[in-house]
DNA sequence: CTCGTTGCAAATCTTTTGCATGTTT
DNA sequence: AAACATGCAAAAGATTTGCAACGAG
């Protein structure tokens, strides 16, 4: 807004100052006040481009602002999930992952392997429309949707042993 | 196997005795033993017909043997669901529900009822060939998966406001 | 100024674990 | 008898919350 777009921008990407304001705009939306605490926080996510903890979070909204409390990362987290900005993520393990949803669709899935312990988020174009037929049985409505996979890496050659172990 | 099929069978449901024989089977197979406990726990999970929590379970154990712990519940759960006589579901409470699977198919969604807190399961007949194809997609063989659908009535005659409040 | 926010530390709450004792094989 | 399983209570670990101080509007 007051930069106008130089040959040589040096970082700041495109979206992000667009999502800011978005994030912005949805605190002044909903009566919350915008705080440094809450601007780190959202910049921190933002910047991530993989899947993130909380506690991840906190040590990146800290680097940023080190004023951030463990307790104001989960209280903001909500906001930033409301906001769609940033997604959350529930594979089943102890915690819970987050994405900055960079303005990428909402139909996708997760692909876990647990070899790796990677998460691996994949388009899955019908997926709304599929969980809208599965919800519409019982008389619902989807609000989202969410196909989670747990994966290990494709084995050629050997397929005896249905339980390797433990 | 010791008491023929009488007319008069008072209440063992067929099924029942089929998959008690299974779990002696698996903790046989695996080195671990039949406790009172253990099968106490299963009959609990096996007579619930709908989703139940760890809680839930140590409160019907008990009924059936004062002497189940807590500890024993979730102790025993994992064999229980290794075992495939019960599944485990997260749709992302605190708690983790679990269901005993009537020799019922794999292939279900989850969904959940964000009104009513009520979890359908509910066929999904392609989820496991979908599944499939998602995770080829980054290389990986699927070992489960699972599609949960958060949902709530179908509102006929308005569709305003994208966001009831909190 | 007023009321939302924050940090800190204590509290929650589910699930896990160490250890001495009881059971199964 | 030997090894495994159990109960109890403490531990763990992520997330939440009470409260006094702080800061945005």
């Amino acid at each position: 807004m007051s930069v106008p777009a130089q040959p040589s921008d040096p970082d700041p990407p495109a979206d992000f100052e667009t999502a800011r304001e978005t994030f912005k705009a949805f605190l002044a939306k909903n009566d919350l006040r915008v705080t440094n605490q809450r601007l780190a926080i959202f910049e921190a996510a933002f910047s991530q481009e993989e899947h993130f903890t909380a506690e991840e979070l906190l040590v990146h909204a800290r680097a940023i602002d080190a004023s951030v409390s463990r307790a104001t990362i989960y209280r903001t987290l909500p906001i930033l999930t409301e906001s769609q900005l940033v997604r959350e993520i529930d594979v089943g393990r102890d915690y819970k992952f987050y994405l900055a949803s960079h303005g990428k669709r909402i139909d996708q899935a997760q692909v876990v392997d647990v070899e790796s312990n990677k998460i691996y988020e994949i388009d899955a174009p019908f997926l709304e429309w599929y969980a809208r037929s599965v919800a519409e049985k019982v008389g619902l409505e989807p609000i989202s949707q969410r196909l989670q996979v747990q994966a290990r890496p494709i084995r050629k050659g050997r397929e005896k042993g249905q339980n390797p172990g433990n």
